[in-house]
Order: C-alpha cells, then structure tokens, then sequence
RNA sequence: GGAGCGGUAGUUCAGUUGGUUAGAACGCCUGCCUGUCACGCAGGAGGUCGCGGGUUCGAGUCCCGUCCGUUCCGCCA
C-alpha cells in the first residue's frame, strides 16, 4: 500500500484496499477485546475498528477524543446489521492495523460537542476549539461559500475587486474611530476606517465604474448582538446607474445567493417590496420593520426595501458641539432624489428633503443600505453648509473629496451589506459573533489574543506616547 | 455613560430562612467488557463558591465595592 493520506469522504472508493487517514480521534468506545473508534477530518468522519487480537489494541485503547493521529487501515463493508444508512460511511468501516500519535491532548476546557452551552468567554478564548465543533465549522464553511458565491457574481457582472487602505485619515463624522500613532510622524496618528466610503467613490472618479470589496470595517462603538467593533462589508458602487439599478443588482443577487446556496429556505416576496420610511415609522415603530408572516418558521426569509429616507434631521438639543440645527440621517455623501434637488440647493424646505437613500432589510435587521452620491463638487459642498460647516472646516475635512468631485466625476451610487448580519440571519444565528471565526466580546476585547493590551515602554517611547495612569482601569 | 441578568469541580448547573464534611450530570483517572456507534458497568480523584471588604457566634447564601461575561438603552456616515 501507499503511504497517500485519502481523505475520509473518498473511503468508499477504497474497499477491500489498505489506506491511510490522518485526522482526529472523533469518539472511543472501549470494548476491552475490541476498540471502536470514530475518526474526523475536514471531509467527514469513519469508524474505526480494532478487533481483537490486533497489534493496534494497546495504543487503541489509549486513545483519547481529539488526539491526532495517522491510521493505517483496511476499508471493509460492515456486517449487514451494523450498517447506518444516510451517513458518510454509513457502510463501510476502518478495519484499523496501524496508528501513529501525532499529538496527544491534555483536558480539555470545554466538551466539543454544542458549544453554543458554554459560557461564551471560554469559547472565546479557546476558540480554535470552538470552531471545531459542528456547528461552527458549518457558519464558517458556509461564510467561506458565500465569499466565493458574490466573488464570481460581481466578477461575472464585470466588477473589479479592489482593496483600499486600513491606515487613512479620520472622518470627522459618524461613528468613532479607532486610531493607530504613527512613529514617523509622532503625535499624528492614523484612523482605521469605519467604511471604504471615499475611497470607493474615489475609484469611480478614477473610471472603474464597477467596484466591489469584502471591506473590514471598525467602529469604536459599544457592540451588541448584532453589532462588532471589528466587521465585514460587501462594498460596492457603480457610475452612470440609477438608484433602479442598483437595487435590482443587489435584489438578484441575493435571490441567487439564497437559492443556490440556501435552497431549503423561502423567500416571502419577490421583487423584494418596498415601503417608504415615514411608513415603516408609522406602522411598525422603526426603520427595519420585521414583516415575516410567520415569525416561527425558521426557514423564511422576508427581505424589505426601505426607501424615501429624510436627508437631514434636526440635531439632538444635548449636543451643544454641532454648528447647526441640522445634520445628515445617513450619509453626508447622499445625494437627494431629484424632485428636492432645488430646495436642496437653495437650503430651502430643509427638513422636507428626501434622499435617494435605500436600505435593505431582512427579518427585521438592516442588512444593508446605500445611495446615489453627490457626484458635483457644488452639491456635496452645499451639505456641509447645510449642516453649518464653515469654509475652513469644510475644506480641512472634506476639500479632497470636493477637489476630486471638480475632476470629470461621474455620476455614481452604491450599497454595503453587513456582511456578517445577512449571515447571522441566514444561519438562524442568534448573535453575530456565531459568524465571526474570531469575534471579540461584548465590551470590544479579543480574549484569546489578550487584546488590546499594554504595550513596551520602548514602544512607546518611539512613538512618544504616555499614559495618564489615573485614566487606566484596574484589571486586578 | 446607564439599566437588567449571570459568575459554585475541567464543563453545564443545583444549593432551602444564614447553620455539620458544598452536590448532580458530563468530562478526567483506574478496573471490567467481542459489534459498539452519546457504548455499558463498577470504583476514584477533582472546589480560593470571580476578587476585595463588611455584617454575624457562623456567609456560596445578606450588605458595599470591584472585575469579568451577556442583553438592552445611549451610541452606531
């Protein structure tokens, strides 16, 4: 025989033959004169058999689950009685001769069997064990499918997939940022984006006019369920197209992406409907009205166009910061629908203003959402003045994006998923983190890695840094 | 920043009105077991009750503080 590892899935080819697998001991179950033991790899899982009187008894026997190891063996067809029908090898069994320990196992923290039991900072901090259980393998196999799945959609609708920096410049709006010193420069520092939000509009003022990412995003906010400081987005966005075309772009690929890959699951309506913002406020309180028709039925899937968002709003009374009473509701890059572009420019009817604003929804969570931008340097610049920006601040903050707007810009809009909210639902996954391979806590800490942590005093002396010793937290 | 819930064996949990030596299941260790497949059976080891302080003759249990986890609000182009 060969000393080729065959994978356990392709045992059934092999019957009668000696082979070799490689994998983890699955389950042990001591007979005294004879040992089963079921064996896993990434394909599947086998049962192994050492009958008795076998020279592989004794190290049989000190097996234990998840110790690693490479078996020699013969593939036989099991005694009629002994066959399971609709399993991986339902009918075949590993007639075991040889095994080699490739590592053994100490006690583990937690049984792999449903995580999902188990205190969640444990399986945070273990969880390369975590992951190794069923259910997770399967979240993140299919989180693997899904990538691959929108990868060769927008490739075959002739997008170009490109990637834009973690290092920039802090935007001075929305959510807080994380930020990284530079030792070059010290006492300036760079900030990781909360979206690819310029770059990309910048790639269509560079004429890619189709782009897409699979865009890390962070955000210094207080996670929750459905919410990670640290996430991924399906960035995309378009030149020449109307708000029409992008969300029938967006509606098919999801369509495809739920019945290729999701085929047990319905989806309530096709086209996805529509309902206004002022009506999902009205009639259901908030701005991602669940409207599932069956609430309990786990495989239905109810996707929502909410459109015809305000563009701005006035701003909380508390916040004395602000230089005006109005501020964007969604993206200070919006553009409005066409019928308010001329109160819009004339500053008029403010509070009136709809946005070409579009979010897509799924049982009751924002999936996604986009707009067309204001692609006219005069335009963009007329929000800021809206929101009482003066002269100096928008051009400290903003000058590069109306300079870029003043060179031949096209016409352009876009969207990003959440891409691990549409997974959390379609998983019928309770928490985001059971998408992420390794999520961070519910106060933003990586427990595993220890992170964010202290750093050398060297490390900070080269990037002359100090910390206020009263400001850190006590974590005796 | 605020509110709720939780922290007891490796894990998941129970623990009565504050009262003797803190229990169960799974896991772990030892032994037995020739068709098991969550194998079974018998025995055993394993505890800073998150941490600190207080009340009390006596605290896993009551009080204060703190750390950690989680959910929600605030926050989240």
């Amino acid at each position: 025989m060969s000393d080729e590892r065959i994978y356990i899935n392709k045992l059934a080819n092999y019957k009668n033959e000696e082979v070799m697998i490689k994998g983890w001991v699955h389950a042990h179950r001591n007979q005294g004169k004879m040992v089963f033991l079921d064996f896993r790899d990434v394909t599947g899982a086998v049962q192994g058999i050492i009958l008795p009187g076998s020279e592989a008894i004794a190290i049989g026997q000190s097996l234990k689950p998840e110790y690693v190891v490479a078996v020699r063996g013969k593939i036989n067809e099991r005694p009629e009685k002994q066959k399971k029908e609709g399993i991986l090898n339902g009918d075949i069994e590993l007639e075991v001769l040889a095994i080699e320990v490739l590592n053994t196992v100490e006690v583990l923290p937690f049984q792999i069997d449903d995580t999902i039991l188990v205190d969640e900072s444990l399986r945070l901090q273990y969880r390369y064990l975590d992951l190794r259980s069923q259910r997770m393998q399967k979240n993140i196999r299919n989180r693997s499918q899904l990538l691959k799945f929108v990868r060769d959609f927008l490739y075959q609708e002739g997008f170009a997939e490109i990637e834009t920096p973690l290092m920039s410049a802090p935007t001075p709006e929305g959510s807080r940022s994380f930020v990284v010193p530079s030792r070059v420069w010290p006492g300036s520092f760079f900030s990781l984006p909360q979206s690819p939000q310029q770059y990309k509009q910048l790639l269509m003022v560079a004429g890619f006019e189709k782009y897409f990412q699979f865009a890390k995003c962070m955000r210094d906010e207080d996670p929750r369920g459905d919410r990670q400081p640290e996430f991924t987005q399906l960035d995309l966005e378009m030149s020449f197209v109307s708000e029409e075309e992008i969300m029938a772009l967006n509606e098919k690929l999801l369509i495809e992406l739920v019945q290729k890959n999701y085929p047990e699951k319905k989806i309530q309506q096709i086209p996805f409907p529509r309902m206004s913002y002022q009506e999902a406020m009205e009639k259901y309180g908030n701005d991602r009205p669940d409207i599932r028709e069956d609430k309990n039925d786990p495989n239905l899937l109810a996707f929502l166009w909410v459109t015809d968002f305000p563009m701005f709003e006035k701003v909380d009374a508390d916040n004395v910061d602000e230089a005006s009473e109005w501020t964007y509701t969604h993206n200070p890059f919006s553009r409005p629908r066409d019928e308010y572009m001329k109160d819009f420019m004339d500053k008029k009817n403010i509070g009136e203003i709809l946005t070409t604003q579009y979010d897509i929804t799924l049982n009751g969570f924002e999936i996604g959402g986009g707009s067309l931008r204001n692609h006219k340097s005069d335009a963009l610049k007329n929000t800021f003045e809206i929101m009482g920006y003066d002269e100096s601040r928008i051009e400290s903050n903003f000058g590069h994006m109306l300079k870029a707007l003043e060179f031949g810009a096209p016409p352009h809009g876009g969207i990003a998923w959440g891409f691990d909210r549409l997974l959390m639902v379609l998983e019928n996954e309770a928490n985001i983190r059971e998408v992420i391979p390794f999520a961070k806590t519910s106060e933003g800490k990586d427990v595993m890695m220890s992170a964010p942590c202290d750093i050398s005093e060297k490390q900070k002396q080269e990037l002359k840094i100090s910390i206020l010793k009263d400001e850190v937290k006590d974590k005796s």
